[in-house]
RNA sequence: GGAUCCGUGGUGUAGUGGUUAACAUGCCUGCCUGUCACGCAGGAGAUCGCCGGUUCGAUCCCGGUCGGGUCCGCCA
């Protein structure tokens, strides 16, 4: 017999005859006394082993002995199912394996939860096992479609001669942006590392030293709070080039993301795709990272309603805000007048103070601010909205910001609930001419929306001291099904630019020195013009795998409050590391008490 | 920093101001030669997350706390 060990999920009928050996996991046994069944399970699949008397006494004996996810080696023949045995529920269903020969590599206690999908187990016990929970068959598809992802776009890259190069983990803090993952150094008293929130500086260094074209798949960092499609630590495809306009690069990953849809979901996606500038995805979708997989597109509302009798609406045009509103088609008969009052709730989330509605029926539009409205502000309105009888209206008046963010996640929650998003879809799109500064009103000074090495709009760049506020950014946003699934620009590569940038941002020479001097020196020293894109690999994963948390693409997530249930990470540590970094820790503070 | 939901045998749930705390599944023992989420019979297994309060009495009501989820802020 060979000593080759097969695959469990690979036994199939072209086996049958052939002498065996599987190593793998006990899924389940069923026992019937003078015969045992057990299915067994590893990384390829599962495959029906049967233990006879006649054929193997012992280790029939065995097998009576052996439990859920005990560890085994079997020696066996495969042979054909009777025709009334077939198990079409399986692969491997017309066959099954003989057992001679039996070994109980390592046995198993009672496990918290079976390895099965689907399990209904509460996130902590699978975070805390996790183990246990990668063992599940979802699981493995979901880091095999990882690999296979991930592969893709390494051997993508590599045709497109690309270099991997790799950056350091133990880097600079930057008071930009995220917040850092600080390290302490133990050679430098008192001072600290950071962990990257991403390689953007040294990408950028790395075009100065002439590679031209960069890739990394990269661990990045940022201390902040979690959401489903974020966690603390992700992973990026980082993307660097020299010489590329915006044009190309585009084009480029569109050419890489076709590729992986159709490798790894035999999808077929049309380039080039969707392209909307900032302001219209914000006025159409009230978003910047649009799910455009159903319609339900903002309404503007601002002329028609600006004389109406309704204060919050003419006030707030008057201040310099918007009056947007949706056409849920159908709406008045789907939602109920108490599910329509709680949307004002759900409005309250995004700071809107309120959210005013309207039923189209026969004899025109119903609700309690119906009577605000002239016949032809009425008219205006329905034509606008597009409306038919039995459609429900939806209002927001705010300042812009407000409006659109509420009616972009109430867009979204529509969407959902009434079942109008196309699961099978998958809708790539560019979002350009971002902003290239937005003002902070708690920091009291403007600040970069995308990273203050984002090149400006070559024409935009005269105002860029006068009127920060107008300058578009040479950046474009990939957006996949409302994820943004990554971002990159056109770079700034001359000092003097980055100098301009730098004080739009409100640095004093000095601070900028400090921080970046030695990029703007590198500047100095022919830089070629560059530019680059970063996308979310976990995300991507999460769309292609149907998931709606990232936890489930990441082998070893943190939890909502950043912790790793399965190391107990982060700890206390001893006393001797601290002072070894010359660090102290200040008690948390109690309340006080009242003597 | 804030909002909100959840916490009951190993797991998932039900439940009640006074109970022998229920059900499913898993686990253990026995029986069973064609099962495939095998079946049948029996059994073990719970300080109802933790602390405090109200009450004659709290798993249940109240407050706090810890842990988990989702969201707002934050995330260049």
């Amino acid at each position: 017999m060979s000593e080759r060990r097969h695959g469990c999920g690979e036994v199939k009928e072209h086996s049958i005859g052939e002498k065996v050996r599987l190593k793998g996991w006990v899924q389940t046994r069923r026992d019937l006394g003078q015969v045992i069944f057990i299915d067994l399970r590893d990384r390829t699949g599962i495959v029906q082993i049967v233990f006879q008397p006649e054929v193997s006494q012992e280790a029939l004996q065995i097998a009576d002995k052996v439990r859920s996810e005990y560890v085994i080696n079997v020696e066996g023949t495969v042979i054909a199912r009777a025709e009334e045995t077939v198990n079409p529920k399986i692969p491997t269903g017309k066959v099954e394996v003989l057992i001679e020969k039996i070994e109980v590599l390592n046995k198993s206690k009672a496990l918290p939860f079976q390895i099965e999908d689907q399990i209904p187990v509460s996130e902590d016990i699978r975070l805390k096992y996790r183990y246990l929970d990668l063992r599940r068959p979802e699981m493995q598809e979901t880091f095999m479609l990882r690999h296979k992802t991930t592969k893709l776009i390494r051997d993508f890259l590599d045709q497109a001669k690309f270099m991997e190069i790799e950056t350091p983990m133990l880097t600079k803090s930057t008071p930009e942006g995220a917040r850092d993952y600080l390290v302490p150094s133990r050679v430098h008293h008192g001072e600290f590392y950071a962990l990257p929130q991403s390689p953007q500086i040294f990408k950028q260094l790395l075009m100065v030293s002439g590679f031209e074209r960069y890739y990394q798949i990269v661990r990045c960092f940022r201390d902040e709070d979690l959401r489903a499609d974020r966690q603390p630590e992700f992973t990026q495809v980082d993307i660097e080039t020299s010489f590329m306009d915006k044009e190309d690069l585009l084009s480029m990953m569109e050419e890489m993301m076709v590729k992986v849809m159709k490798d790894v979901k035999d999808v077929e996606i049309a380039v080039p795709f969707q392209r909307l500038s900032y302001d219209e995805a914000m006025n159409r979708y009230g978003s910047d990272k649009p799910d455009t997989r159903f319609e339900m597109e903002l309404v503007e509302l601002s002329q028609i309603v600006k004389n109406s009798g309704l204060k919050v609406f003419t006030q707030a045009v008057e201040n310099g805000g918007i009056v947007k509103g949706l056409n849920v088609k159908g709406g008045s008969a789907t939602y109920s007048r108490k599910e329509i009052d709680d949307f004002a709730k759900f409005a309250a989330i995004y700071g809107a103070k309120g959210l005013a509605w309207l039923k189209v029926e026969e004899d025109g539009l119903k609700g309690p601010i119906a009577k605000f409205f002239t016949e032809e502000e009425q008219a205006e309105m329905l034509t606008a909205f597009n409306a038919e009888i039995g459609d429900l209206l939806l209002f927001c008046a705010d300042k812009k910001k407000i409006v659109f963010d509420t009616l972009g996640a109430l867009r979204l929650k529509l969407g959902k609930e009434l079942q109008l998003i196309d699961k099978t879809k998958f809708n790539f799109l560019w979002i350009t001419e971002f902003p290239l500064l937005s003002y902070d009103e708690e920091a009291k000074r403007y600040v970069a929306e995308h990273h203050p090495f984002t090149r400006p709009v070559k024409e935009d760049v005269e105002v860029l001291a006068t009127a920060p506020e107008k300058v578009r950014a040479e950046a474009y946003d990939l957006v996949l099904n409302g994820y943004e699934l990554g971002g990159g620009s056109q770079r700034i590569y001359e000092r003097e630019l980055q100098e301009q940038m730098f004080k739009a941002l409100g640095f004093s020479d000095e601070e900028a020195r400090n921080q970046f001097g030695f990029l703007m020196e590198a500047f100095e020293y022919g830089t070629p013009p560059h530019g680059g894109i970063a996308l979310g690999l976990d995300r991507l994963i999460m769309i292609l795998a149907g998931r709606t948390n990232l936890r489930d693409t990441i082998a070893f997530p943190k939890t909502a409050s950043a912790s790793c249930l399965l190391t107990n990470a982060p700890s206390d540590v001893s006393d001797a590391q601290l002072q070894e970094l010359n660090l102290t820790i200040v008690p948390k503070k109690e309340e006080t008490v009242q003597a």
